[in-house]
DNA sequence: TATTGTTATACTCTATAACTATA
DNA sequence: TATAGTTATAGAGTATAACAATA
């Protein structure tokens, strides 16, 4: 099979969503006898770090819609990872077990694994600058989006 | 809203998967009257690259499985954009029609615009670093996926 | 009035398995 | 046997609109 030219190759967003979707094909496969997906492991994980936070403030720390967070959190939920508890008549404190707790550990050994094998590739100032420049460019997409 | 701490943060994957999201978020804006998926403007800036190639060969340049492909070349051949002869009794060569080739040409002046914005952004010499990165990080990873 | 969580729904992309017809 | 295209289907993520209850 011929090998094509591809002058999508020079664009910055293409080779950005190129790298992202095979980091996440492997950090999918990273997961894979973890009984997760990539969404509920985030989502495990900020809660973790912000015991009793509301389901809106995860959302918006993760980018992730109110609508769409209302399955992750019902998922994580019925597994016994996450509680939570009624603050007022409309928001609710999620914390997570102990349980949930012990696989927020198990997760951060596997991403931290994960993630060591892809620093290992690149020196270290080139790290540091693509560590600086996706937020500006994450930035610069958001104003252009509005 | 209070504002979590993110651990995830300083993760590079977590970074490219975010700062992607919102490049494709504001090219899908770009793209808002065009009517035209992202797929299908890749894969029809591919064809008009590279007159009579292959379905399968176009899905190998941007990472889209054959299967997946079908649909993609089947809306563009529906609307004019793309034509395809026979080769042999399994190969199809792909090019694009008049019609497709000013529709390319169109679509790279919208992903011109789109990315020069971006680039606007960063130094030079953080973009030539970003450029050379983010191919290393694919290879890396479709070397751990395998 | 604005916010929190929710439901319902649709869209885009992706993944796999199995089939055909050809080489 | 391997390849090109196809079909069917499932999964994951995302987007919007609308609603109830509450602040």
């Amino acid at each position: 099979m011929a090998v094509l030219t591809n002058a999508l190759d020079t664009l910055l967003g293409y080779q950005l969503r190129r790298a992202t979707s095979v980091l996440m094909a492997d950090f999918v496969r990273t997961l894979s006898d973890f009984d997760m997906r990539p969404a509920e492991v985030t989502t495990l994980l900020v809660i973790d770090q912000n015991p009793d936070c509301s389901q809106s403030e995860v959302g918006e720390a993760i980018a992730i819609k109110r609508a769409n967070m209302v399955p992750i959190i019902a998922r994580l939920i019925e597994r016994g990872l996450v509680a939570r508890t009624r603050v007022d008549g409309r928001s609710l404190a999620l914390r997570v077990t102990e349980k949930g707790a012990e696989k927020a550990t198990e997760a951060w050994q596997r991403i931290n694994a994960h993630e060591t094998a892809f620093r290992s590739r690149i020196a270290p100032d080139e790290l540091a600058t693509v560590l600086r420049v996706l937020p500006l460019l994450r930035a610069a997409a958001e104003e252009m989006v509005g």
